[in-house]
DNA sequence: GGTGATTATTAGATTATTCGCATTTGAGAC
DNA sequence: GTCTCAAATGCGAATAATCTAATAATCACC
Protein backbone atom coordinates (compact mmCIF):
# COMPACT_ATOMS: atom_id res chain seq x y z
CA UNK A 1 0.00 0.00 0.00
CA UNK A 2 1.82 3.34 -1.19
CA UNK A 3 1.26 6.49 0.82
CA UNK A 4 -0.45 7.89 -1.80
CA UNK A 5 -3.40 5.58 -1.29
CA UNK A 6 -3.56 6.82 2.26
CA UNK A 7 -3.26 10.11 1.51
CA UNK A 8 -6.48 10.00 -0.84
CA UNK A 9 -8.50 7.99 1.64
CA UNK A 10 -7.70 10.29 4.69
CA UNK A 11 -8.69 12.95 2.34
CA UNK A 12 -12.31 11.42 1.95
CA UNK A 13 -11.82 10.92 5.80
CA UNK A 14 -11.42 14.32 6.83
CA UNK A 15 -14.28 15.39 4.80
CA UNK A 16 -16.53 13.24 6.88
CA UNK A 17 -15.13 14.45 9.74
CA UNK A 18 -16.78 17.20 11.08
CA UNK A 19 -20.11 17.62 13.30
CA UNK A 20 -22.28 19.75 10.56
CA UNK A 21 -21.07 18.05 7.76
CA UNK A 22 -21.99 14.77 9.48
CA UNK A 23 -25.39 15.66 10.17
CA UNK A 24 -25.65 17.24 6.16
CA UNK A 25 -24.96 13.60 5.28
CA UNK A 26 -27.41 12.18 7.41
CA UNK A 27 -30.00 14.15 6.81
CA UNK A 28 -29.43 13.09 2.72
CA UNK A 29 -29.40 9.57 4.12
CA UNK A 30 -32.67 8.66 2.15
CA UNK A 31 -33.41 11.73 0.15
CA UNK A 32 -32.34 14.48 -1.48
CA UNK A 33 -33.02 18.07 -0.33
CA UNK A 34 -33.08 21.67 -1.16
CA UNK A 35 -30.11 24.06 0.32
CA UNK A 36 -33.04 25.74 2.16
CA UNK A 37 -34.56 22.52 3.44
CA UNK A 38 -31.01 21.46 4.65
CA UNK A 39 -30.91 25.46 6.14
CA UNK A 40 -34.04 24.83 8.53
CA UNK A 41 -32.98 21.01 8.87
CA UNK A 42 -29.01 21.51 11.00
CA UNK A 43 -29.96 25.66 12.07
CA UNK A 44 -26.18 26.22 10.76
CA UNK A 45 -26.24 29.97 8.60
CA UNK A 46 -26.08 29.76 4.44
CA UNK A 47 -23.00 31.01 3.95
CA UNK A 48 -21.45 28.10 6.14
CA UNK A 49 -23.69 25.96 5.15
CA UNK A 50 -22.78 26.54 1.44
CA UNK A 51 -19.47 25.85 2.39
CA UNK A 52 -20.03 22.81 3.73
CA UNK A 53 -21.69 21.68 0.83
CA UNK A 54 -19.32 22.69 -1.42
CA UNK A 55 -16.61 20.75 0.55
CA UNK A 56 -18.60 17.48 -0.23
CA UNK A 57 -19.41 18.49 -4.13
CA UNK A 58 -16.04 19.09 -4.33
CA UNK A 59 -14.73 15.31 -2.54
CA UNK A 60 -17.06 13.75 -4.79
CA UNK A 61 -19.20 12.78 -1.66
CA UNK A 62 -22.26 14.58 -2.78
CA UNK A 63 -24.09 15.24 -5.99
CA UNK A 64 -26.24 18.16 -6.95
CA UNK A 65 -28.78 19.02 -9.53
CA UNK A 66 -30.23 22.46 -9.78
CA UNK A 67 -34.14 23.27 -10.34
CA UNK A 68 -34.96 26.36 -10.97
CA UNK A 69 -33.92 28.40 -8.36
CA UNK A 70 -33.34 25.46 -5.87
CA UNK A 71 -30.48 23.01 -5.83
CA UNK A 72 -30.98 19.87 -4.82
CA UNK A 73 -28.35 17.93 -2.84
CA UNK A 74 -27.95 13.81 -2.47
CA UNK A 75 -25.39 11.44 -1.78
CA UNK A 76 -23.44 10.24 -4.35
CA UNK A 77 -22.84 6.87 -2.94
CA UNK A 78 -24.71 5.18 -0.28
CA UNK A 79 -21.30 3.43 1.39
CA UNK A 80 -20.76 6.60 2.38
CA UNK A 81 -23.82 6.00 4.67
CA UNK A 82 -22.42 2.77 5.67
CA UNK A 83 -19.38 3.90 6.97
CA UNK A 84 -20.71 6.54 8.65
CA UNK A 85 -23.08 4.02 9.99
CA UNK A 86 -20.14 1.52 11.32
CA UNK A 87 -18.08 4.32 12.79
CA UNK A 88 -21.63 4.54 15.06
CA UNK A 89 -21.22 0.95 15.88
CA UNK A 90 -17.75 1.69 16.87
CA UNK A 91 -18.82 4.66 19.11
CA UNK A 92 -21.34 2.81 20.70
CA UNK A 93 -19.25 -0.02 21.46
CA UNK A 94 -16.71 2.30 22.79
CA UNK A 95 -18.97 3.44 25.22
CA UNK A 96 -19.97 0.06 26.74
CA UNK A 97 -16.27 -0.40 27.69
CA UNK A 98 -15.45 2.95 28.81
CA UNK A 99 -18.91 3.04 30.57
CA UNK A 100 -19.34 6.49 29.46
CA UNK A 101 -20.27 9.23 27.00
CA UNK A 102 -17.47 10.98 26.95
CA UNK A 103 -14.18 9.07 25.76
CA UNK A 104 -12.07 7.93 28.70
CA UNK A 105 -9.58 6.35 26.87
CA UNK A 106 -6.41 5.72 28.75
CA UNK A 107 -4.12 9.13 28.25
CA UNK A 108 -0.73 7.07 29.11
CA UNK A 109 -0.24 3.72 27.60
CA UNK A 110 -0.80 0.13 29.21
CA UNK B 1 -30.02 12.92 16.38
CA UNK B 2 -28.75 15.63 18.67
CA UNK B 3 -25.89 17.45 17.61
CA UNK B 4 -23.60 15.91 20.37
CA UNK B 5 -23.60 12.75 18.70
CA UNK B 6 -22.39 14.29 15.51
CA UNK B 7 -19.26 15.86 17.81
CA UNK B 8 -18.78 12.28 18.83
CA UNK B 9 -18.99 10.83 15.73
CA UNK B 10 -16.80 13.22 14.26
CA UNK B 11 -13.95 13.04 16.82
CA UNK B 12 -13.70 9.47 15.83
CA UNK B 13 -13.52 10.48 12.18
CA UNK B 14 -10.64 13.18 12.37
CA UNK B 15 -8.76 10.50 14.02
CA UNK B 16 -8.79 8.39 11.00
CA UNK B 17 -8.53 11.50 8.97
CA UNK B 18 -4.78 11.81 8.16
CA UNK B 19 -2.93 9.58 6.35
CA UNK B 20 -0.10 8.23 8.85
CA UNK B 21 -2.46 7.42 11.46
CA UNK B 22 -4.09 5.11 8.47
CA UNK B 23 -1.08 3.71 7.38
CA UNK B 24 -0.75 3.02 11.19
CA UNK B 25 -4.19 1.40 10.92
CA UNK B 26 -3.75 -0.46 8.06
CA UNK B 27 -0.47 -2.01 9.45
CA UNK B 28 -2.17 -3.38 12.60
CA UNK B 29 -5.40 -4.73 10.71
CA UNK B 30 -4.64 -8.31 11.70
CA UNK B 31 -1.85 -8.23 13.99
CA UNK B 32 -0.34 -6.60 17.19
CA UNK B 33 3.05 -4.41 16.71
CA UNK B 34 5.83 -3.24 18.75
CA UNK B 35 6.30 0.71 18.13
CA UNK B 36 9.92 -0.31 17.00
CA UNK B 37 8.57 -1.92 13.94
CA UNK B 38 5.69 0.38 13.45
CA UNK B 39 8.71 2.89 12.91
CA UNK B 40 10.23 0.26 10.60
CA UNK B 41 7.40 -0.43 8.61
CA UNK B 42 5.96 3.43 7.96
CA UNK B 43 9.38 5.30 7.96
CA UNK B 44 7.95 7.67 10.59
CA UNK B 45 10.02 9.68 12.84
CA UNK B 46 10.22 7.94 16.10
CA UNK B 47 8.25 10.68 18.06
CA UNK B 48 5.81 11.96 15.15
CA UNK B 49 4.82 8.09 15.55
CA UNK B 50 4.43 8.44 19.03
CA UNK B 51 2.23 11.39 19.01
CA UNK B 52 0.10 9.78 16.22
CA UNK B 53 -0.07 6.67 18.47
CA UNK B 54 -1.12 8.51 21.62
CA UNK B 55 -4.07 10.34 19.52
CA UNK B 56 -5.31 6.80 18.16
CA UNK B 57 -5.54 5.36 22.04
CA UNK B 58 -6.82 8.60 23.34
CA UNK B 59 -9.63 8.29 20.95
CA UNK B 60 -9.89 4.56 21.72
CA UNK B 61 -9.04 3.42 18.21
CA UNK B 62 -5.87 1.61 19.36
CA UNK B 63 -5.32 -0.21 22.30
CA UNK B 64 -1.84 -0.87 24.16
CA UNK B 65 0.49 -3.09 26.09
CA UNK B 66 3.79 -3.11 27.53
CA UNK B 67 5.97 -6.11 27.17
CA UNK B 68 8.98 -5.62 28.54
CA UNK B 69 10.72 -2.61 27.14
CA UNK B 70 8.52 -2.64 24.49
CA UNK B 71 4.72 -1.51 24.02
CA UNK B 72 2.53 -3.47 21.55
CA UNK B 73 0.02 -1.72 20.16
CA UNK B 74 -3.37 -3.26 18.04
CA UNK B 75 -7.28 -2.23 17.43
CA UNK B 76 -9.25 -1.91 20.17
CA UNK B 77 -12.41 -2.51 17.47
CA UNK B 78 -12.45 -4.30 14.00
CA UNK B 79 -14.99 -2.20 12.48
CA UNK B 80 -12.68 0.57 12.39
CA UNK B 81 -10.94 -1.72 9.76
CA UNK B 82 -14.42 -1.90 8.28
CA UNK B 83 -15.03 1.03 7.74
CA UNK B 84 -11.68 1.96 6.70
CA UNK B 85 -12.02 -0.47 4.07
CA UNK B 86 -15.36 0.75 2.98
CA UNK B 87 -14.12 3.97 2.63
CA UNK B 88 -12.17 2.74 0.24
CA UNK B 89 -14.53 0.97 -1.61
CA UNK B 90 -15.64 5.17 -1.66
CA UNK B 91 -12.41 6.06 -3.22
CA UNK B 92 -11.85 3.59 -5.95
CA UNK B 93 -15.63 4.28 -7.43
CA UNK B 94 -15.31 7.77 -7.25
CA UNK B 95 -12.11 6.80 -9.44
CA UNK B 96 -13.98 5.11 -11.36
CA UNK B 97 -16.81 8.10 -11.74
CA UNK B 98 -14.30 10.37 -12.77
CA UNK B 99 -11.92 8.64 -14.31
CA UNK B 100 -9.06 9.18 -12.66
CA UNK B 101 -6.60 9.03 -9.37
CA UNK B 102 -7.13 12.97 -8.81
CA UNK B 103 -10.31 14.43 -7.56
CA UNK B 104 -11.66 16.45 -10.21
CA UNK B 105 -15.67 16.33 -8.90
CA UNK B 106 -17.20 20.33 -10.29
CA UNK B 107 -15.98 22.95 -8.66
CA UNK B 108 -19.27 24.24 -9.03
CA UNK B 109 -22.88 22.78 -8.32
CA UNK B 110 -24.61 21.29 -11.14
C1' DG C 1 -34.82 46.02 -17.72
C1' DG C 2 -35.75 45.51 -12.03
C1' DT C 3 -36.90 42.88 -7.64
C1' DG C 4 -36.97 39.22 -4.34
C1' DA C 5 -35.60 34.59 -3.25
C1' DT C 6 -31.98 31.12 -3.30
C1' DT C 7 -27.35 29.76 -3.31
C1' DA C 8 -22.21 30.63 -3.84
C1' DT C 9 -17.93 33.03 -3.06
C1' DT C 10 -14.53 35.95 -0.93
C1' DA C 11 -11.82 38.06 2.81
C1' DG C 12 -10.20 38.11 7.29
C1' DA C 13 -9.88 36.53 12.09
C1' DT C 14 -9.64 32.64 15.05
C1' DT C 15 -8.67 28.11 16.28
C1' DA C 16 -6.92 23.38 15.55
C1' DT C 17 -3.45 20.08 13.46
C1' DT C 18 0.83 18.61 12.42
C1' DC C 19 5.63 18.47 12.68
C1' DG C 20 10.58 18.68 14.27
C1' DC C 21 13.55 18.95 17.94
C1' DA C 22 14.84 18.46 22.61
C1' DT C 23 13.91 16.35 26.76
C1' DT C 24 12.10 12.85 29.77
C1' DT C 25 10.31 8.66 31.40
C1' DG C 26 10.30 3.59 31.88
C1' DA C 27 12.40 -1.03 31.78
C1' DG C 28 15.99 -4.16 31.64
C1' DA C 29 21.08 -5.29 32.00
C1' DC C 30 25.02 -4.62 34.46
C1' DG D 1 23.28 3.13 41.45
C1' DT D 2 24.66 3.82 35.80
C1' DC D 3 24.06 2.76 31.00
C1' DT D 4 21.24 1.71 27.05
C1' DC D 5 17.21 1.01 24.45
C1' DA D 6 12.26 1.94 23.79
C1' DA D 7 8.66 5.04 24.02
C1' DA D 8 6.36 9.34 25.56
C1' DT D 9 6.00 14.29 26.30
C1' DG D 10 6.58 19.52 25.93
C1' DC D 11 7.21 23.33 23.16
C1' DG D 12 7.39 26.43 19.27
C1' DA D 13 6.61 27.12 14.26
C1' DA D 14 4.20 26.21 10.05
C1' DT D 15 0.05 24.92 8.05
C1' DA D 16 -4.82 23.86 7.58
C1' DA D 17 -9.79 24.20 9.03
C1' DT D 18 -13.54 26.84 10.52
C1' DC D 19 -16.31 30.66 11.31
C1' DT D 20 -18.68 35.38 10.48
C1' DA D 21 -19.77 39.11 7.62
C1' DA D 22 -20.15 41.11 3.38
C1' DT D 23 -20.68 40.50 -1.43
C1' DA D 24 -21.79 38.21 -5.76
C1' DA D 25 -24.10 35.12 -8.76
C1' DT D 26 -28.36 32.67 -10.47
C1' DC D 27 -33.03 32.14 -11.27
C1' DA D 28 -38.16 33.26 -11.52
C1' DC D 29 -41.35 36.62 -12.11
C1' DC D 30 -43.21 41.01 -13.49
Amino acid sequence: MDKNYYCLHSEICKTLANPKRQEIMDNLRDKEMTVSQLIEATGVPQANLSQHLAILRTKGVLDSRRQGANVYYRLANHKIIEAFDLIGEVMREQQIKTGNTLNTASKTPA
